[in-house]
DNA sequence: GTAACTGCAAAATATTTGCATCCTT
DNA sequence: AAGGATGCAAATATTTTGCAGTTAC
């Protein structure tokens, strides 16, 4: 088991409070965060800027990846191991909750290859099921 | 081929200028616009809040879908055919060029069927692939 | 004539930037 | 000690809401 400390360190970062808090939040929740539930729920207080800034370094770093939504937030999962920075392999499918709105990443379920027409080159794909999760269907 | 007067009609809205003017950018458009897109690109200057109001007024009734993005804004598409208000059926591929940025629909290229773990119940899907597209492959 | 649409103003929210201070290495 | 991270203040940008005037049917 990987330490918080050891996947800050393994991507080049420095270790901080906040760092150290938000990831920890990444680790203790199963699925998808927005920016508005990382300000909310860490244990100390962060500024809103210093949530942006962490983010983005997370990002850029590789541990964890933007989903996209159709509203306009952005939420943000960890990446799994073959995640490196700059080259992310988000490749599984996200589940959107209508009933309790959570996002849960399906790590079992990839996403499937389509065939593009010619002349379009893919580099990444993603894919979002919305529908009722898990917990809502009790 | 269907005028933008009838479209509109179709989908029980009254026809007015910036409708006639919004709707005729996505006729003329193959692709995707952003809030901004339009903001820009009608003929006539409309107030954002117009803007704003059309484009969830065209939402509800089925003329157009958001797409989902990664940065934090909506894109929106024309639907087809099969959408009717309140329930769409955006089952096709986007496309996003990291060259250029364009969104495009490919139409012909329907979102696969992905197999759900046990209590999970799907409703609707989307999938987005990134790459470079056909213009900039040239 | 009535209901619906628009534009303006303003409020509420979200994001970005600069800078001084403090922390990590 | 030096570079990086944080918090605060402030500048921008985005989205929402209320209201009065105008337009579509």
């Amino acid at each position: 088991m990987e330490s918080i400390n050891d996947i800050l360190k393994k991507n080049g970062l420095n270790i901080t409070e906040g760092r150290k808090n938000i990831l920890g939040l990444f680790l203790e929740t199963n699925g998808a965060l927005s920016h508005a539930d990382i300000e909310k729920n860490t244990e100390v207080e962060f500024d809103r800027v210093t949530v942006y800034r962490t983010l983005q370094k997370f990002v850029e770093s590789g541990i964890i990846h933007q989903i996209p939504t159709t509203d306009n937030t952005i939420l943000y999962a960890l990446c799994k191991d073959n995640c490196v920075a700059g080259h992310h392999h988000d490749e599984h499918v996200h589940f959107i909750c209508n009933d309790c709105e959570k996002t849960t990443c399906l790590e079992n379920v990839t996403v499937p290859t389509v065939t593009l027409p010619k002349g379009f080159k893919p580099t990444h794909s993603a894919m979002i099921v919305k529908g009722r999760c898990l917990d809502c269907n009790h």
